[in-house]
DNA sequence: CGAATCAGCTAATGCGCGTTACTAACGCGC
DNA sequence: GCGCGTTAGTAACGCGCATTAGCTGATTCG
């Protein structure tokens, strides 16, 4: 298809810019310590751009014995706008400290996330749900410096998210409040940090503690939802996110009621399709971009030995009132 | 925070098995044509799984030449379940072949695709989009083997959806349809394709060109759209999703109007809130998961220099009556 | 004016693996 | 016994880079 291409190694640089490979090395990687003159230095830098030069990864990573290679392990969330805002800013972050991002959506039969890592010889792993303690040692012993679980305490609290979900709707008068769970094992973590925040509001206000049901992304299954929280006179729920939220509102429509007037329905993300919705979804909206940048920095300070320190790590979530709640 | 954890190496398992590190490389690689007798091949099996020994990827790569990483490019686009089931089978499917994938977003601030595939040694670069003519030409200097565009005529091929769309408005007795183009530059290939399908029906049956509109995901934005539409007598709209089919109901309901009485609309994905929209969303679905596995075998042979036939790749797209059209 | 310093480089080494070349041991026919 | 083929391995090399140790010539110092 193609002309077998030769690849420019370094050593290439070095004959045009009539240096040693050594040299190339140092100029390029910017090595402290080291004195070369200005004009030395730019000659060895014309020549990497003019030869359009690029390190092979694994020679360098096997000479450094170290990569600067990020892995994201995505496990079978929906990527919502705001997740892949996250992960634009966090490779951006990253790639400005020298470090290179790929992400990996783990799948059932697809190559074990250590396997991965391994391939492509990963210095950091960075997932957004727990690893399982066997994986995570996996990780260790393939040679990943760095084992990150960005977990429901992440940027913006997901406590902080239901507080707000649950604060708006006591403050509009309702009394008795409902949650909306995701029916996927996989966020739980995040699902249950969220509900938390929704009991403590409703602890703290002294009303009786939200009623929390399962729902499906169907409006059949979501009417039953509908129909149990008006068993027990539940007047808003709080949704896991927005697209459960929408189910709520299509439970809704079958039984021929509407939001907010017969169920008060308040959303998380605010993804495209939310202000679309019948009424336009109210909803949490929060910045992941930031929280990605500042993941990045906490990335590359844990690859420099520093400490890890996870925290608040963004502003915090917004609330948006549209016409559900 | 970890002990240093030494890496094993596959020198460590040559020790451990009692044979040259030579004989565990030509074992673990299943090397054809060399006679390692049962009882010794075993014994390295063994020796491997008990230190859970892991190849370098640097390393292998180096010293092989080529790496068995495939990186893929997603830029920007909405990763819709079944794009990211796309992935996960093409991921799955890769692995049975003894290659990895990891993808990449592609940003503006991020590192450019050439730098991350040299980062990770890529030896294959697959992307949704076709890649500008630069970036596939330092994609080839960087060492990848194989530069891959799945085009508008992946599969499904694009056009067939715009057709089925189209087919079922003038099935339905529509005589003059409308276009809902995304505003969006990114996926200009696709929604071009897509509108090059409703036209072909357009005029196979003999009806006026579909009038092609830029949507966006706002109600007041596709309000508008919407009076375009109907200013021209336009009964039943195709669009180039279902956000933007959700942004043309929610434009409707605008003016007081309703699918599919009013304008009928037709959207495509099947995303999980397509359902759940008022009225529900009458959509294409179709099975990128095929497709990925598919690909995965090109991919395959295109790396083991057998040439690269895109062609049809998968089930074709399929019709869901749903009430909006 | 020789020794010590220093700026500005380079030769050499090794990372962990795949691969090529080579060998030691063992039959087997004559 | 010799020659020859086969089996079952191994020693050695090199991939492209970072890194360490050192080397050369100029300058400064005592």
């Amino acid at each position: 298809m193609k002309p077998p291409a030769k690849r420019i190694t370094s050593t290439d640089v070095a004959r045009a810019a009539g240096v040693s490979q050594t040299t190339v090395s140092l100029v390029l990687n910017n090595k402290p310590g080291q004195r070369i003159p200005t004009d030395t230095r730019r000659r060895v830098l014309e020549a990497a751009r003019q030869l359009n030069y690029r390190p092979r990864g694994s020679a360098r990573t096997l000479a450094a014995g170290r990569s600067n290679v990020v892995l994201l392990a995505l496990s079978g969330m929906p990527i919502s706008p705001s997740v892949s805002g996250f992960i634009e800013h966090f490779g951006s972050s990253l790639a400005t400290r020298g470090l290179t991002l790929v992400t990996h959506l783990v799948a059932s039969g697809a190559r074990a996330l250590e396997d991965v890592s391994a391939a492509v010889d990963a210095s950091a792993v960075v997932g957004l749900e727990p690893f399982d303690e066997p994986t995570a040692e996996a990780l260790h012993q393939a040679g990943v410096d760095l084992v990150l679980a960005v977990g429901a305490d992440f940027s913006p609290p997901q406590k902080e998210i239901g507080r707000l979900q649950a604060r708006h709707l006591l403050d509009r008068g309702h009394r008795r409040i409902g949650y909306a769970l995701p029916e996927r094992q996989a966020f739980r973590s995040w699902a249950e940090e969220r509900l938390h925040g929704v009991l403590e509001v409703c602890a703290e206000r002294g009303v009786d503690p939200a009623v929390a049901q399962p729902t499906g992304l169907d409006d059949a299954e979501a009417a039953q939802a509908v129909a149990a929280w008006r068993r027990q006179s539940v007047t808003g729920v709080c949704a896991y996110n927005d697209e459960i939220a929408i189910a709520v509102l299509a439970g809704l429509r079958a039984h021929g009621l509407t939001a907010p007037d017969d169920l008060a329905v308040v959303g998380v993300d605010d993804i495209p399709v939310a202000r679309l919705a019948a009424p336009p979804l109210t909803t949490i909206a929060f910045d992941l971009g930031a929280a990605g940048a500042r993941l990045a920095e906490v990335v590359a300070a844990g690859l420099d030995g520093g400490d890890v320190e996870l925290s608040v790590l963004a502003p915090g979530p917004q609330l948006l009132v549209r016409g559900s709640a």
